[in-house]
Order: C-alpha cells, then structure tokens, then sequence
DNA sequence: CTATATTAATAGTATTACTATCGTATGTGC
DNA sequence: GCACATACGATAGTAATACTATTAATATAG
C-alpha cells in the first residue's frame, strides 16, 4: 500500500461522466469529501459545493446527476479501495483466526492516516462512510440503483469477509449476517458514542469498539 | 395486554400540541402510519397528510412544527409501548435467561397482531420503526433533540434490557452496546433480506433474525 | 489553426417545508 | 343567552432545494 498507486476503477453506472478524468471532475470530488465531513450530508448542497470551488452548479450537475448519486460514487470508492485494503492485509497471514482478527479491525476502524497522494482524503471519506453511508441504500430507490450495481463493492467486501469466516468455523451459517452486523453496528456504535452515549457502553480506552465486535465474532464462532 | 386500554403518555417536548387531545390530532397520527408505512418517510409530506385527511397543512402543523418531529414522536411512542410489552413479557418468568430470551424476541421481531383499540395502528407503526427510526435520530440536530428528551423511550428500553442481560451475565462488560447491536442489527436485517439479500443468509424459515440475535447474545455471554 | 472537449454564465422551474393571518364553528360555564 | 375559549378551516406567501436548459467562452490536441 502505502505510496504505491493503485487505480479504483468505479463502475460507469454511478456517474455521468467520469469525474477521474477531468481537473474539475476531482476538484468536486475532494472539496465535496472535505464539504460532507464538514456539515454532513444533509445540509451540504451542490450549490455550497459551486460556490467552494468556483464553479457553477450545473458543472457539477454533468459530473453527478444528484448529490445521492454523489454519496453512492463515494462510499462505492470506500469499499473498492478497502478490499485492497484488505487483500493487502491478508497477504502472508497464515492463520485464518489472525486473518478475520486483521479484517475486523479494517472494517470497524475509521481510517486514520491518509497515505495516499490523490484526490480523495481516504481520512475524511472513512469518516463520511461511518456516519452516513446508511444514507447510501436506504432510500425508495434502492433496488434500482442495486441493479445498476451501486452496491457491488459493498457486498463484494461482505462476501469476502464471510470466507474468511468459513475459513474459521466451516459450520457456522450466517456468516454474510454476522459480517453486515459488525460493520453497520461498528458504524453506528461510534454515532452513538458521539450522541447517545448511553446506547454504548464504549470508554476512554482505544479501539473498545473493534475490542467489543472481535469478542463477538470469535465467541459466535467459537462452539 | 390484549384489549386492556393502556394510555402512552409522551413528553410534551415532541410536540406542539397533544394529538391525543383531539380528533384531528389522532386523525393525523392515524393517517400519517398509514401512509409513512406506505410511501416511506422521504416521499410522505404534510401536503399528502393534509390531503388524505382534508385538513389544511397549517391545521396539521399545530401540532408538530416539522415532519421529523412527527417520526421522533411515532418512534417514541413505540418505544413507550414496547416498554409495557416489556414489562408484561417479564412478569412471571423467573428464569433470567427465559427473560432475556422473551425480550430478544420482543426487540427483532416486527408486531403482527395489532391487538388495540386505538388509533395507532401498532403493526404498521412497528414496520415503520423498523425501517425509518434510523432516520430519528440520524440528523444534525441530534444533541439538541436528545436534550429534549427524544430518545428517552428508546434509551429507557435498551436500559432495561441491558438489565437482564447482567442478571444472566453479570461480568458482562458491553450490555449496551450488545442490546443496541441487536435491535439495530435485526432492523437492518430484515431491511437486507428485501432489498441487498446478499448481505444477509436470512432463509424461507420463520424467525431467522430472532435466531440469529439469540444465538449471537447468549453465546457472547457464554463464558 | 481548427475541431473538439471542457467549463462558465445565466436563467428558470417544480417542489418542499414551513409561516402568517384571519375567520368560523362548537361547545361549556355561569 | 352570553362571554369565551378551544378547535379547525381557508388562503396566501416565502426561502431554499434540487434540478434543467441554453448559450457562450476557453483550452488543448493534432
């Protein structure tokens, strides 16, 4: 990994024109990583994003059909990039149990050093995928833009993960569920120690939340 | 439970003005079940609320001043009521783990029998629970609204379950975490299973969520 | 130096989420 | 039978959002 440049290639579906392939086109994509982080989905727009980088909002607009499309194009970047990450991690470990060990942490751990030397802040978008990601597929249009393929690296990640469960305990027979479990619940339990505190019992102590999902992978499995 | 009448209180912070006071008040709680559950919450608007229930919009926002606020009220009136299902479950089971196995199955599985007598129509309100409460709470004004008191019911729920997991396990060092884990989990879950089945292993059987989150939580309290 | 891609500039639309004001109907206490 | 409050209706209007459409300017590549 490290400074070694590796390609992501997204999927053509999510996007109208390949925002890789044009100075404006990555400008909209790192000022909007560094805008969504900032002020959260919600209350960012594609008219802030114009005016961030001195562009109309109709530049954007041939870039993104919507600023959904946008979040989509995003978190598709995330999971593309993490299963590089994860093959990456995975490479010489022998052990199965130290490979789903390593896994877990990668996916219930926001990223934290930003090693790359493109466009996109890989810090800032881990932050965006943690806190609204949700946001991604969970809307009316949902299977449509599945079929369009918005969610293939996502699930690709799951997939792969859930091997290295089998790997583990062959028997086990939930091994997608317990993987989607510990991401979005790794994702969620950071909100909550954020805002509801009292939804989580997470304490001063680093990494309580991949301590606490890793104790409940290994104890599922362990029979 | 059954056909006794019990009256949910709910903080008068969620709204403007009490809809249990008033016809129109219940009609708009009654209607907008049906149609969030219906539509989604992105698509419901007041303006499709004021038609279906031939009021004026301005009528409707007397007694909510936003369309969240009305979802933080639904959300929290079930989790109001789920407490006294709670409450009801318990009494009379001794056993901690049977407790606790009652609650599991209160917490992942949508209502089916809409046993009441009043105007909220608790097997729509449950569905919409489980597919939109995320969004409750998932906004930029959280802090401000949990002040308030919004996710009171919520919170008091996952207390108290949180409880009996001690009385099985009272070395259990994340109670929290594990209860919110699972509530949220087998939301999204059954979200999986109809629209990224995929990321689930949920099978034709009957319970599968509830099975899964049982088997998980007692085998991570099985030292 | 011309064709082509790329972006700028401007304007406009439908919808949403709300606010404001005023008027009427209904019952309740005295 | 009258004061009076509560509840609801009717109408109008606003700022912001999420787009769309069109045309003109500019850069670059062969």
């Amino acid at each position: 990994m490290k400074n070694l440049h590796l390609q992501i290639e997204i999927n053509p579906e999510l996007y109208s024109k390949n925002p890789d392939s044009s100075e404006l086109g990555r400008k909209v994509i790192s000022k909007s990583i560094e805008l969504i982080d900032e002020m959260g989905f919600e209350v960012f727009t594609f008219k802030k994003l114009s005016l961030a980088i001195k562009s109309p909002e109709s530049s954007i607009y041939r870039y993104f059909e919507s600023k959904h499309a946008l979040l989509v194009y995003l978190t598709s970047w995330y999971w593309t990039w993490t299963e590089y990450r994860l093959v990456f991690a995975m490479s010489n470990v022998e052990s199965p149990e130290e490979r789903l060990k390593k896994a877990l942490e990668i996916l219930t751990q926001p990223v934290t050093i930003d090693n790359s030397i493109s466009y996109v802040n890989e810090v800032l978008l881990s932050e965006i995928v943690f806190s609204e990601s949700l946001k991604s597929y969970h809307t009316t249009k949902v299977d449509d833009e599945n079929k369009r393929g918005a969610f293939n690296s996502y699930k690709a990640t799951v997939r792969r993960v859930s091997e290295i469960v089998l790997e583990v305990s062959p028997t086990c027979q939930q091994p997608h569920m317990l993987i989607s479990t510990v991401i979005e619940g790794a994702h969620q339990q950071k909100y909550f120690a954020e805002h509801l505190p009292s939804l989580t019992d997470v304490t001063n102590e680093k990494n309580s939340i991949t301590t606490f999902y890793t104790d409940l992978v290994f104890r599922f499995l362990k029979t």
